[in-house]
DNA sequence: CCGGTTCGATAGATCATGACTATAATGTCA
DNA sequence: TGACATTATAGTCATGATCTATCGAACCGG
């Protein structure tokens, strides 16, 4: 059965002639006569009485007419609601942020993608790399904005900007007069993430520390604070010293901490992450083109 | 936008797997990739992320497929309802009687007919003939029983049975002693029922009156008597004769009546007639059957 | 690292069918 | 009866749904 055969079926209805529900339908009236007879075929009921002057649905006919009327309009809704989707920029766009990144780049880019993208409502996620991933890979989110390199074939990402590593100490340690320190002196004091923040990972690769393990070597003590928050708030109180991203050094700032660069930089690039075989690659890219753009000045050397 | 092509999509997002559900759709796997991409191209939305060892619905999928599963569900509907609207035995048959034959013929055949057409309900509609024929033309009712030839090309009738008309006397009239009784010897002091009611015209016809007119001539005075069980009651009465059709016989028996046979013998045929282009021919033919079989032994000679 | 497997996409051939034009058949009306 | 209106039929054509065969990519086990 096919819907155009429907359509016919409630021209001839709503018109009691075959030639104008022809017309109506732009197709011949010999086409409508046989497409309405083989529908009549194939259910097995005669649809419409035809007399020389008139063609009156049957009874049958009115029994079904319901339920064409509904399969025919559903079928347009489907239609419609196709129409309202196809703008790729537009609808929820579910995305994944790290820990390290989003207190302090969110701020920065929600009002910049509300203007450029009004119709996409960008739905932020905040959890750890590796959950991201999942979720990605779920597909529970649309894409995800790491510090890592997509570690797969199904993802692709698209590198946004790049944001240095800065030495984050107490006003009176005794680093906090030079212009630039060193990775190696810092390792003695300082205190890293937990497990699971990638910036733990990478910090801990930048003083040359063997990364990844869990357990941090001679660095860090005990202490794995569970946020950037958490640990800039115990480096104020005289605990230690770390390495935090360009992006949090306003916050640093404010909480009474002495930045400094590195003397050889360091750093971690933004990506935004979707899967490969992602079908709305388009506002994926546009996301990170705000986010890129709005960023544009941390652009690394 | 064609019905097989959501069933297909409705597959895919069941299976998420393009062989499966070609298989389960009973085609070939490159048929439904390529008619599905069709879909996507004519909805513009891709519908499927398909990656190497999945097939996700994607949000527009998603937002769609409710609407895709009523419009197919809504098609099967269809089918079904036409499969049980199928039979031409079954459903409601709208049957017009004229007054002069429904109170005798329907207790006659009503059992019958529900043994014999279980599935069809008969609804019988008394009225006289031109209103049934009006009721006919406006697709009101199904088939009519009339003692009238189908009058005109649009109408088709099939002969059922014969009734004789029967002189209908007082006991103690003059002409009741004998065992028939001539037209002419009645006319004098006729009764007959009120225009409209075809028996009416046959009953001066037959007595050779110039019928139809509502000028009754110097037969049945001013008595137009507005049905057949009210001119029974008159003629009881002792207010003159009448010709009845046989059916009544009974019932004119019962209101103490004598009845004789014509000595030249006239009747009027019933006839089950509706529209030509009628679809259910083969109820109407069936209706026709089951009373005529009940009423055999009213065939005329 | 490599051959086998899985799975969707693509190409080309085939065939069903929806569409057209022209015409017939039928009934209506003046 | 002839002119008109209306649906049905016949014949032809083009679109498009389907098939088989094959490709390409990803994954997997040795």
């Amino acid at each position: 059965m096919n819907l155009r055969d429907l359509r016919y079926l409630l021209a001839v209805a709503e018109h009691g002639h075959f030639g104008r529900a022809a017309e109506a339908c732009g197709i011949s009236q010999p086409t409508l006569s046989v497409q309405l007879r083989k529908l009549e075929e194939l259910l097995g009921v005669t649809l419409f009485e035809r007399a020389s002057k008139s063609v009156v649905p049957t009874a049958a006919c009115e029994r079904l007419i319901g339920h064409v009327r509904t399969a025919v309009a559903e079928a347009d809704t489907i239609l419609d609601v196709a129409r309202s989707l196809r703008d790729p920029l537009a609808g929820r766009f579910r995305l994944g942020i790290i820990p390290t990144l989003a207190p302090y780049l969110l701020p920065l880019v929600f009002g910049p993608l509300r203007d450029a993208l009004p119709a996409l409502a960008v739905e932020p996620w905040e959890d750890q790399t590796a959950a991201l991933l999942d979720r990605l890979r779920a597909h529970d989110l649309d894409a995800a904005l790491l510090a890592t390199e997509a570690d797969g074939p199904d993802l692709a990402g698209l590198a946004l900007f790049t944001e240095p590593f800065l030495a984050a100490l107490p006003p009176d340690h005794r680093l906090a007069g030079r212009d630039t320190v060193s990775e190696a002196e810092l390792a003695g004091d300082m205190l890293v993430l937990s497990d699971g923040h990638c910036l733990r990972d990478q910090v801990l690769a930048a003083c040359g520390a063997p990364g990844g393990g869990s357990q941090g070597g001679p660095l860090g003590g005990t202490l794995r604070a569970a946020s950037l928050s958490t640990l800039l708030n115990m480096v104020a109180a005289g605990y230690g010293t770390t390495l935090i991203p360009g992006l949090a050094a306003g916050v640093a700032q404010d909480a009474g901490l002495v930045l400094r660069p590195l003397s050889t930089p360091a750093g971690r690039t933004i990506r935004i992450v979707h899967r490969a075989s992602y079908p709305r690659r388009v506002a994926a890219e546009a996301v990170g083109g705000v986010i890129a753009g709005r960023l544009r000045h941390f652009a690394a050397p």
